[in-house]
DNA sequence: CATATTGATAAAAGTACATTATTCTAGAAT
DNA sequence: ATTCTAGAATAATGTACTTTTATCAATATG
């Protein structure tokens, strides 16, 4: 015997789907299917930052003391067309805690003002050093006692690549 | 008047499209559909990898010296479900290259061996730290003469919430 | 009256299809 | 023989439609 009837307020209620928002079916490289399902999963690969402070004893990460989510490449890439990265090898800038092995972010749309970290292009190598940029006078300076500045002689170029805006190391 | 006929050999060719390659259509929520068609467009925020070879002189970055694409995410990120940051404060861990307002980046899913580098909490603070676990005894261990280690008692339990692996460092 | 059942309803998810874009060739035009 | 072109072929694309899933409420049941 039927119980139908009316069923004003009836229906799915919105927002129960697995993204609690409205869909669109949009059309991506079979090769991405996957990843880009987990990016739209994770909410774009977004992860907690915590900051110094949580509840004594607390014995795992909470909630309660997250800074905000964090999407690495959204955070230090700020223009993808200019940035790019530098394995670094050699010990020259150990006092500013880059070291071999790192991996240095680099921005190729600022300006290299004096004092500046930048990779430049010298004898076939690239080179990360401070720039140094007074009276005239261009240097690369190492920041390691046992090496020596690069002067830059009015007669020669210097190719910089690009300015360092983060070092990536691995503990 | 018709010209019809067989025309084997004829249509589109594979491969001709955006991505040149087969594509599947995916639902994902509206919000992110753009970041998603400039995630597919760009094959996933892979930007180039330089090593330390260039030829002399080069003035810019070149495809020939490229070491690979890189994803920052992919990379650093190996579980996104025990992966989360810390916003590093104080100077405890200095000579280990970790500097205030340095992000780590942690992973919880590894075991807390002796001489790894630990977050922990401890008296309502996160601080990283290296772990000397041996003999029975348990220590949290700055990187810094002016800092003292932290003996962690037999009653005393510590909570390490995970290991750092890498340390990002704004320059 | 409290609880269980089930059709009504509507959103979400996935997929098929119509449309668009591109290339190729048989035949017409020169 | 050579060039031109309409239409044949086929992949790519976007969206409409179908199927699935989830919830609600009217009614029957105990």
């Amino acid at each position: 015997m039927p119980r139908g009837g009316k069923r004003s307020g009836a229906g799915r209620p919105k927002g129960t789907g697995k993204y609690s928002e409205p869909t669109k079916a949009i059309r991506v490289p079979e090769s991405m299917v996957e990843r880009i399902l987990e990016f739209a999963h994770s909410g774009g690969f977004k992860l907690p930052l915590y900051g110094g402070k949580v509840a004594a004893g607390c014995p795992a990460p909470t909630d309660d003391y997250i800074e905000g989510m964090l999407d690495l490449s959204e955070h230090l890439i700020h223009d993808p067309a200019s940035t790019f990265f530098v394995r670094v090898t050699g010990y020259s800038m150990i006092n500013a805690g880059i070291h071999p092995d790192d991996i240095l972010i680099v921005d190729r749309s600022l300006q290299p003002y004096h004092g500046k970290i930048v990779i430049a292009a010298v004898e076939g190598e690239l080179t990360v050093k401070r720039l140094y940029k007074k009276q005239g006078q261009v240097r690369l300076m190492p920041e390691n006692d046992e090496f020596d500045p690069i002067e830059i002689g009015p007669e020669e170029t210097l190719h910089i690549w690009g300015i360092v805006t983060n070092v990536i190391h691995t503990v």
